[in-house]
DNA sequence: CGCCATTTGTCCGTATGTATA
DNA sequence: TTATACATACGGACAAATGGC
């Protein structure tokens, strides 16, 4: 009597070759989940309807509404949050999600650290220069803010000042204009960071790079792009090598995954 | 008598603030099961303790071991087959897996094909420049090979094209040297062809993709990395014409993410 | 070919932890 | 504190797919 429905119901395996497996319900149901909530612009915070409810609407089994809102919790798409009021979240997508699989397949991949700071070295003074040059009003009053801001960081405490430099990257290349790229940009710096950071960089060193950030978050409101781009390319290169300077052979090592969280 | 274990073992909660939820079962079980494949060296092809099993030796309910075992299978790490001698299999990450995700997280950041293109703009022609410096005998042979088949390619049937094409391009940015940017290469083709190809894309223009392939190649081959990087500049471009052309307002057009599969 | 064993796929019922009021 | 609403996890059952006989 269980699994009731029966059929798989095949409508959509028309032109599959030889043995399409059957699409499992689960990811059925996760697909209308998403594209509801793509349908209605549902906001980050917005709830979605108990599991419970989901079980009658969607006519499948509790364990396949479970699997399929684990699936999405997985990809950072929503969060579960029990109790009165609780239920599935729609929550922001992080950079953090997608670094995270950015790591899995580099480790995949047998890559290392020196090649992860070649693809900053080849990207991020590109996004400098381009910020430069195409900053707006809104960009720049944003990145002036973020400099004021970091000049007020403890540099004794990690969390403040590793969340201030990942702010004040993150700025300049959302200012460049060209989202994929800072997608990009944004996930090698955190696959970096959460690696290397916080176990090396003393007080010195940071104040350092700090420096670096101002003055090139200057070239960039500035509209000098050539000296933004150069600026850029000597700060990480600068960051790359204080980190081989007190992690020797750090630049060889192979980059690591291990499951989120 | 459900849940007997209880405790979910805060041992790994030490600094954590205020009330830190505990991990669920399903996610330790998958770290776990990741950390097992990766100590052990399992390659892909290797068969893993069927569910049954692993709800014994790990001590938890069906349900969990089958919520580990899907996700694991949504990130590309395992897949699920049914039958005799079935079970979880080891399964080989596929850049697939990355795209997908990659075009999730570029939707919601409204990223548009025309920032597509000026990032594999911005890297592509480097990679064949990296590839000309960089080649050694092995991926010479390769791509030599890669280009031999692509002369007996039918240039009708919309998927030999297509996976020639892919085929080329990573085997280029394979030799680069650089994994990091070789990852971030195909994933970026990856996304761009599977919503551009192949509604566009005339056999007249297949052959002048398959030509320009073939120049890069052989400029990659010879050594000499201003023009393979030169050549693969004015492909990419073309490319990116062609399809404003066929398809006029392409580039405006946000890219768009839904459930793989 | 049909039969059977194995394993995943899916469902149900129930108990427990957790957060809100 | 108690009650309520929700996720979290357990166990057992049957259906469907797969491969060997």
């Amino acid at each position: 009597m269980a699994a009731s429905s029966s059929r798989p119901q095949g409508t959509l395996t028309g032109a599959g070759q030889s043995t399409a497996r059957a699409p499992k319900r689960a990811d059925l149901l996760a697909r209308s989940i998403v594209h509801d909530i793509k349908r209605q612009h549902l906001a980050p915070g917005t709830m979605l309807p108990a599991e419970a409810e989901m079980t009658s609407r969607y006519a499948v089994g509790r364990a396949t509404v479970r699997e399929a809102l684990r699936l999405l919790e997985a990809q950072g798409l929503i969060s579960l949050k029990p109790g009165p009021g609780g239920g599935p979240e729609v929550a922001q997508l992080t950079p953090r999600h997608f670094s995270d699989m950015a790591r899995l397949h580099l480790q995949m991949a047998d890559a290392t650290y020196e090649e992860l700071v070649y693809a900053r070295l080849s990207i991020e003074p590109l996004m400098a220069g381009l910020a430069a040059t195409n900053r707006d009003p809104g960009g720049a009053a944003r990145l002036q803010r973020v400099v004021e801001q970091a000049r007020s960081v403890d540099l004794d405490d990690d969390n403040a000042y590793m969340a201030s430099s990942r702010t004040c990257h993150a700025t300049i290349t959302g200012i460049s204009g060209n989202r994929v790229l800072d997608l990009f940009s944004v996930a090698l710096k955190e696959v970096m960071d959460s690696e290397a950071e916080p176990a090396y960089s003393a007080p010195e060193d940071r104040a350092r790079v700090q420096k670096a950030h101002e003055d090139i978050a200057k070239a960039v409101l500035a509209g000098h792009a050539e000296e933004a781009e150069r600026l850029m390319r000597a700060h990480v290169k600068e960051f790359a090598d204080n980190m081989e300077a007190n992690q020797p052979g750090f630049m060889r090592r192979h980059i690591e995954w291990t499951w989120p969280k």
